[in-house]
DNA sequence: CATGAATGAGCCTTCATTCAT
DNA sequence: CATGAATGAAGGCTCATTCAT
């Protein structure tokens, strides 16, 4: 998968793709309705893809959660936020405003469903979130004093929340600042019971 | 109804289709392949499901979180385990062991990937978070003197604390008791804090 | 195909089946779909048919055109009748009320199409068209003095008519006892003719 | 589109289909019939129709009987026919012609018999035989001076008769050209003593 | 006589991919 | 770079028929 060719066609199709997989899954997307809704001819798909399934590996990278934070990789943000609440609340609106665009929350579970059975897929989901909880993890230990263990549980069970209320919004009937406000006081209260040991 | 061992076919649908479902995804698996594994004919299927899609909703029942945790429903709960602690260590186990067989994972997360474009999943979905959720609260209220919204919140991030481990197991590297130990705690001393105020 | 079994059952296939080929069509309509209307279990069909074509068969011979005109076949008609008009007005309204009901109409049209693929279904309506046409004809020369051919044309030229007429009535816009008193006339002018060369 | 024989696909679908479904109906014929007797791929027909009911359509409106009878349309017909027997005659030689080629009797029939059941035929059928009739009354007033409901009923029995004889043909025994003669005198002796009344 | 679960060949339709232009 | 007609394997589903009870 080439990432070259600057050219509008190849956005126009991934972008189509984007849209028309968060709507129908991968599987009940069909090539013709990509290349209907990015207006090119059906050969021309192939021009910049080996297949369908090599289009998704593109597109599984893009919806992945440390792509929803980009204030997780800015070295300089315990300036921007000294205290660690009000980071945690940015980094929670980060990742609610990434998935409530371009369908990106359906597009992730679909992918999160097939990684077993997509070579490729699995590897990039794997690094992927591992990058993401030892990041977390590392920016939490530069605000409190606590073992990177406790860090690391700590980010996990935030995104965790983050991602669970992705899909039962609905269910608690919260709006999405309520529910980070109740939500990271329960990670800050921790670690500070953690550090204080 | 076959005088020999009744209602065997339709169990040996579901269990194939299961197994099926959780290697291949939904869309993947072909009622060819179902009905060979079952070892009936292909007509067979049809006897017992009107659809594929009929045979994905009555799957997708059986493995609702909500089924992962018997003892949630069990009214003498407070008895058997007097300590809110131990019994949502005991949660977490039904939880992790109903997750690590028959590929119920895999399918739960497939069902969740789909069910914005299955009519039926949805509101199998809903309607079952939102048993869960609710449900979970009332028993932590049982224990601990916390108001409902606290308790929700409590309960919900304790799910999804566990929906995620699912998934982010490899990438964390703890063993499943050593997480459910260090996981417990964060919402115990939580919920004792909103008790205290 | 046998004619005996005095038993409701067989006459409760037979008239479920008689309705639904009339609704749905021959090929459209199931063996499900009969036993189900006529309240048996599937097997029980084939008890009284070797086949769903052999049911075909039995019902065929109930619509055709000849079954639609008793007072072709008495005796007596042209003492009853002694105008050649008010007889074939007659005939038509026979005609006409005999595949006013319960789809006969419908179902003789279906026939007409498959006869020349089903063995059996051909010979039963030739043999059957013969004589009906052959028979109205024998009639008619009781009534005018006219040559064998001259009658078999007009009595051709009256079946058709009102054969044609089933379908094309609301293309009309008559009703059916106006339509028989234009028709009638045209056929008994012609044969006044005939007769008077 | 290829450069050699455009069109030339969709035509051999056709005209496959005709054969076809003449031989064995509607219901009976296969797609994989179809495409094998065209030479061409099964997911070809579905280039060019969108299901099977689509071909049916098409080819149910040119095997009408409207069809059948290119002369009902000239305008100038009353020039190179003075006379209305020939005129029908001429009718009806181009109505025999027309049927007894490309089993167009065979699926005009079939089709007859399932309009009820197919949106889209039963209108095809209702329009396309109101303006049959309508036309030919028409042009009858144009050679004898009477109304307009005693040219339709005469137009009708005339398609009505050459309908009829298509599927009575050996039950009468005549040659075409003899039927004819035989039954266009007959519409045209009662249009003569209808206009002189 | 009656049942209905089971069968399996066969149907219509879809869709990723190719290739000649 | 771009096109789009053609391909054909594969999928979901139907239904006439059988047979053990």
């Amino acid at each position: 998968m080439s990432t070259k060719s600057p050219g509008k066609t190849r956005e126009k199709l991934v972008s189509a793709a984007m849209e028309l997989f968060a709507r129908n899954g991968f599987d009940k997307t069909t090539v013709d309705e990509i290349v209907a809704k990015a207006g090119v001819a059906k050969g021309t798909f192939y021009l910049y893809f080996r297949s369908k399934d090599d289009l998704i590996k593109e597109i599984a990278f893009e919806v992945m959660p440390i792509m929803a934070m980009p204030s997780l990789g800015d070295p300089y943000i315990t300036v921007s936020y000294p205290n660690l609440g009000d980071y945690l609340i940015q980094l929670g609106r980060e990742f609610l405003e990434f998935y409530s665009e371009n369908y990106r929350a359906e597009i992730f579970f679909h992918m999160l469903s097939i990684r077993k059975r997509m070579k490729g897929i699995d590897e990039i989901y794997s690094q992927s979130c591992s990058e993401l909880l030892r990041e977390g993890a590392r920016r939490i230990t530069a605000y409190v004093k606590v073992g990177f263990e406790d860090a690391l549980i700590a980010f996990q069970m935030f995104i965790a929340s983050l991602m669970h209320y992705l899909h039962s919004r609905e269910c608690l009937g919260f709006s999405d600042e309520h529910y980070l406000q109740k939500v990271v006081p329960v990670i800050i209260n921790n670690l500070k019971i953690a550090s204080s040991l």
